[in-house]
DNA sequence: CGGCATCCTCTTTGATACTG
DNA sequence: CAGTATCAAAGAGGATGCCG
């Protein structure tokens, strides 16, 4: 039942959109890489390497080949003073996206219950944030949150009615969180009340005031 | 790196959303069998190896197991005089839908080119029918189009501005298409033109005009 | 260092055969 | 019909080695 285009590849042989998909990104860490280069932009080797931990160099190299192959993956010499080569999506690639946002929009439902040895990395948090986090007072000032919970702070900018979010450090942040993933993401989610938060060992600096802005709310 | 839920189960360790998801139905096979499960509803076992062609069937029952553990499958026991167990999907299963359309969606691209052996059922027209296709003329008269080109026949319904399809004949069919699959999908979303189509092989009964009606596009 | 390739072990998959 | 049992082959995970 192989359709054995390369040799090696393993295909369902099924006459289907869905099937079809998952032969090309249905291995595994394929949509964890994907997912990488989606909230990264073109990047190194070894930058996957640290969002993707757990991952075996061969097989990152492997699923790369494997992904430029196919047309999703783009490989970029960046010449010296630099010299290295940096990995960007191609525009079928990018198209992914709303595959990564529908899965995503799935599997918050086990965010609230962490097994506690989970990997977690900053960067992770542009895609909730933008997603199921909603400016419930557009009128109100612009405000900035710096979240301090993995391995690079994040600020949180809420304005206008829209919500954004970026690695690195507020000048003046109107609130600081600090404190282990799941409780943040409980916190910004409104899932996790303060006080309670902060009995389990949140941190905060700051007002926060701007918490009641943010709204959450799981696309259906 | 292993979150080891009960023994056995692999995860990616991550606490992201899009890593649980896949920690949960990224395993080879499984969203194949959420596909049939979402298209047939409850079905048997044997309905499923029939929509799954080329899984092996202790693989399938162990999927189901699992499954079944995580919460998206539920099994019922039919009492006799049929004396079966249906399987079907619980809610948590049934909201994977945006997943599957996204990855059609994304997974459609490759449906030009089919490799010549690939597998194809009926039923799984279903899905395309409903996202890719609109009706073009609301306000035309209702046709009806049977579809033959697998394991049975399909009807799809036009009229009104909704296009639906079901499994069965039609009484007396606006057309009928017959060929196989990938000519007959050319021909649905109007990247085949009848007349090479006819010369690849497809046979047609009845007024083809019905076909200008529909219209194809993926969905942004 | 960054960017892999190799080697080895362990787990998962796939094909087939068999059972209540 | 609805699975379980068995076994070979492929793939994943981990450690280490190589090379500019």
């Amino acid at each position: 039942m192989e359709g054995c285009y390369p040799p090696g590849m393993r295909s369902y042989g099924q006459y289907c959109a869905v099937a079809k998909a998952l032969d090309v990104v249905g291995d595994r860490w394929t949509l964890l890489i994907v997912r990488e280069l989606l909230l990264r932009g073109g990047c190194r080797y070894t930058d996957l390497q640290h969002g993707l931990p757990g991952i075996a160099t061969n097989l990152l190299s492997q699923r790369l080949k494997e992904l430029e192959e196919q047309g999703l993956v783009r490989r970029d010499a960046v010449p010296p003073p630099v010299a290295t080569t940096l990995y960007d999506l191609t525009d079928a690639g990018r198209e992914l996206e709303p595959v990564l946002r529908a899965l995503g929009g799935w599997g918050v439902r086990f965010m609230p219950d962490p097994t506690g040895n989970e990997v977690f990395r900053s960067h992770w948090l542009a895609f909730p944030v933008s997603q199921f986090l909603q400016d419930g007072e557009p009128d109100g000032p612009p405000a900035t949150i710096e979240v301090r919970t993995a391995d690079q702070p994040v600020v949180i900018e809420v304005g206008g009615g829209e919500i954004t979010s970026y690695l690195g450090t507020a000048p003046s942040p109107d609130l600081v969180l600090e404190g282990d993933p799941p409780m943040v993401l409980g916190v910004l989610s409104s899932m996790l009340k303060l006080a309670d938060a902060r009995q389990l060992g949140l941190r905060t600096e700051g007002s926060t005031t701007v918490l009641r802005r943010l709204r959450f709310r799981v696309p259906t």
